[in-house]
DNA sequence: GGAGGCCTCGGAAGG
DNA sequence: CGAGGCCTCC
């Protein structure tokens, strides 16, 4: 007797849900259900009497946590409410506030963000008289990251003879200290940052087992989403919890690893078998979401990774229309020719804007696009910009909230000690900074006790001082007793930012007015519902915590979080415009992936080496694999990069895809041109295919003037309508038989006003609209 | 302390 | 080309 949800499942995905003991890893194809599984095999749990106290469930991003919940609530009801379910950082945050003594730590301490890492960087850097342009912020973090991410302390990093040599090697022997510095840096604010709350968990159980031991014993089933991406601390932490009860579930697809990068390693899916000779293995192969041509051609393109585990992605949907590939002479006509495809395509299908998406390797590559939509009308959005939370106006307020909560948190205390500016400047901000170094202090510990002046200030100085740290004061004393509503508003008030907001009646200062107003208002339904993303966990350690919500809870709440801004968008009728990346996990019924070409995708950073290779090859998979019906993929012969123009070469990764599944369209074909598919032509991407006429056509005319050019490149399958007149009798695919009325404008942008028998009045262009000539007589 | 000019640099991005 | 950091000048 199955519970009738199951009902809802193919075999695979019973399979998957029902092998509920032992170790899992579920090999989920692109579009097979992978969260449907998730979803099911939890409430499946809690169905058979599980508790989900006892449930740990893994993510990497807020939203597909959110998501999650959302789904189990629908089929368990409140209960999903219990679940631990959260994203890595955020579950390992909540975990380790609880345990923060143990590291040392307190339990309010700060999180740095990238920005606040790389401004900590430059100071330490600054301090120690190091150049930033052999030093370079970034880089060096990243070498610290990928440490971290692999367990290495700053210690076991000196020590290690392979990084001082690659250091020396590089130029940059001093990075050993640096780690150093950096690490107590971060302690002596009592911060950590993205990587910390990986390496400290990890920290934490490895060094106090009858911490790991709580933990193993709390979390009897631990599920973990995107196992692809994982890196290695994150794998041994979850191998470490689920030593005991050996309930771990993985759901991953390694052919979507795109996230090398930022330091996963496609090594924990690949040898995953290893660690757990038990493991059981289902794979979902089924795909729901796009059509025959479009699975097989992503089968055709990922057969050439040589690293991979071997599954046959198939689906019953209907073959579906040939993947349509563009040839465009410019970055520009490419956007011409992807927007004036989806104008088409919404006239001829009856298909809205957010049907559609456009995808591409680097966010650069939108401009052209951009520019494309705005001519023809068409709405879009960009994903992926300055989210809601790195704005400077809100990452101000945050800092003062920060800096209530923990007054240590030197990169708060520096972001704002003087915004809105009273008087404390840079010279300032160094002479307290180089004091609390002498004394092995905070910056806050320093400024406290102004009073005994360590620093040397004149009495003006000082007097703005001490009004400073009697505002932050004032605010901390206020935590516990006020809610996070009457406290934040209170602190954007009587800190002089929202009134300096107020001033600027500038839009840009409006829509930073707005920003705050927003931000408040987030705080205030936190306030009054409680709505939370992250886990709501413990029942002892939260629960009594439910009635009244302090600041310091909806800074815990919001640490973590990137995007502030799903629902409304949701609702726009706009086309999509985003990288690959961030369209991982996504689905359209329509999707162009853009600028196919040598050096742009595959970038050229990749091309030298095998992995990197086969990683480019994996976003060419996931992008294909986003579209349900209708996939086009196009390339430049030259676009602008960085202010020049240079000249592209289709990508190799067009070769790769099996010929019998595409058809070239939007280029005008000439028996000459020497474009042919499949296997049979290997010198078919050779640099020469374009007709000479369009490349003489195309180097003499000045950029902005290329547009016309697109024209001659439609690919038109009704009649020839260029002579078309008034009186004569056409017919169209969908409209049927109908009299010409009134043909308007210029060839190529003939429009024809046309009567359809039995639907009435059309306007179409003439370009798109494949008619076909019934009659051609007038009148 | 802030505005504006100069220089540099350029992949993708979750938390 | 355009964003962001730094320096200079007021």
């Amino acid at each position: 007797m199955t519970p009738d949800y199951l009902n809802k499942l193919n075999d695979a995905q019973q399979q998957a849900v029902l092998h509920t003991e032992g170790p899992v890893m579920i090999i989920a194809g692109a579009g097979s259900g992978k969260t449907r599984v998730l979803t099911y095999r939890i409430a499946h749990l809690l169905h058979n009497g599980v508790d989900a106290f006892n449930i740990l469930a893994l993510t990497f991003t807020n939203k597909a946590a959110r998501e999650m919940r959302a789904r189990i609530e629908k089929l368990t009801g409140s209960e999903a409410l219990n679940l631990w379910m959260g994203t890595f950082h955020a579950v390992f945050a909540k975990i380790l506030r609880i345990e923060s003594e143990k590291l040392g730590f307190p339990s309010n301490f700060a999180i740095y963000d990238t920005d606040d890492a790389k401004s900590l960087m430059r100071d330490i850097l600054r301090e120690q008289g190091l150049d930033d342009k052999i030093y370079k912020p970034e880089v060096v973090l990243n070498r610290i990251s990928a440490a971290k991410n692999n367990l290495y302390s700053w210690q076991e990093y000196q020590e290690n003879t392979e990084f001082v040599n690659d250091d020396h090697a590089s130029g940059k022997p001093k990075l050993g200290l640096l780690f150093e510095l950096y690490v107590k840096r971060c302690f002596k604010a009592s911060g950590m940052d993205f990587d910390d709350l990986l390496y400290n968990m990890y920290v934490l159980i490895n060094r106090h087992p009858e911490t790991l031991h709580k933990y193993q014993h709390k979390f009897k089933y631990i599920l973990v989403d995107e196992f692809q991406d994982t890196n290695y601390a994150q794998y041994m932490i979850l191998k470490k919890l689920s030593a005991v009860h050996e309930n771990i579930c993985v759901v991953g697809d390694d052919a979507q690893s795109i996230y090398a990068f930022r330091g996963a390693n496609i090594r924990n899916i690949l040898n995953f078998e290893k660690d757990y000779p038990d493991l059981k293995v289902f794979k979902l192969e089924q795909n729901y979401r796009s059509t025959k041509n479009i699975v097989l051609a992503a089968n055709s393109i990922i057969v050439h990774n040589k690293h991979q585990l071997k599954k046959d992605v198939w689906t019953h949907n209907d073959p579906g229309e040939k993947i349509q590939l563009m040839r465009a002479l410019s970055d520009n006509e490419e956007g011409n020719m992807v927007a004036q495809s989806i104008f088409e395509t919404k006239v001829n299908k009856q298909w809205h804007n957010k049907s559609f998406a456009i995808l591409y390797r680097t966010n650069a590559q939108s401009r052209a696009m951009e520019e494309a939509l705005r001519k023809l009308n068409i709405s879009y959005r960009i994903y992926g910009g300055l989210s809601f939370y790195k704005r400077k106006e809100i990452k101000d307020l945050i800092a003062y909230f920060r800096l209530t909560i923990n007054p240590h948190d030197e990169e708060a205390l520096k972001r704002v000690i003087n915004v809105p500016a009273r008087g404390i400047g840079k010279t300032t901000i160094e002479k307290l900074t180089v004091t609390a170094a002498e004394n092995d202090q905070s910056i806050w510990d320093v400024i406290e006790n102004s009073s005994t002046n360590p620093a040397g200030f004149n009495n003006g100085t000082l007097a703005r001082i001490h009004d400073f740290v009697t505002m932050i004061k004032s605010f901390s004393v206020k935590l516990k007793a006020d809610n996070a509503y009457e406290l934040s508003s209170h602190i954007a008030t009587s800190t002089g930012l929202l009134r300096e907001l107020y001033a600027d009646k500038t839009p840009e200062g409006l829509s930073r007015y707005e920003n705050v107003q927003e931000l408040l208002n987030g705080v205030k339904e936190f306030t009054e519902t409680g709505r939370s993303i992250t886990p709501k966990g413990d029942e002892d350690i939260f629960r009594e915590q439910d009635d009244f919500r302090t600041l310091d809870m909806f800074m815990q709440d919001i640490a973590l979080l990137t995007d502030a801004d799903d629902e409304k968008k949701q609702d726009d009728d706009t086309v999509s415009l985003m990288t690959i990346h961030a369209a991982k996990g996504l689905e359209f019924p329509a999707v162009f992936v853009v600028g196919l070409e040598e050096n742009l995708f595959p970038s050229q950073l990749s091309v030298n080496s095998r992995e990197d290779l086969e990683e480019e090859r994996r976003l060419f998979y996931v992008a294909i694999t986003r579209a349900e019906h209708k996939l086009t993929i196009s390339y430049a012969s030259s676009r602008y990069r960085w202010g020049n123009l240079v000249n592209c070469e289709p990508s190799r990764f067009l070769e790769e895809i099996n010929a019998e599944y595409v058809e070239e369209s939007g280029i005008r074909k000439k028996q000459d041109s020497g474009f042919v598919f499949g296997e049979k032509s290997l010198d078919r991407w050779s640099t020469k295919p374009l007709p000479s006429k369009q490349a003489a056509v195309f180097k003499n005319v000045p950029s902005h003037l290329k547009k016309v050019n697109s024209s001659e490149v439609q690919n038109f399958t009704g009649d020839d309508t260029s002579n078309i007149q008034t009186g004569m009798e056409v017919e169209h695919q969908r409209f049927g038989t109908g009299k010409v009325l009134l043909v308007e404008g210029k060839f190529p942008d003939l429009k024809a006003t046309i009567f359809f028998h039995g639907i009435g009045q059309k306007q179409l262009l003439l370009k798109f609209a494949r008619l076909k000539i019934i009659n051609g007589t007038s009148d």
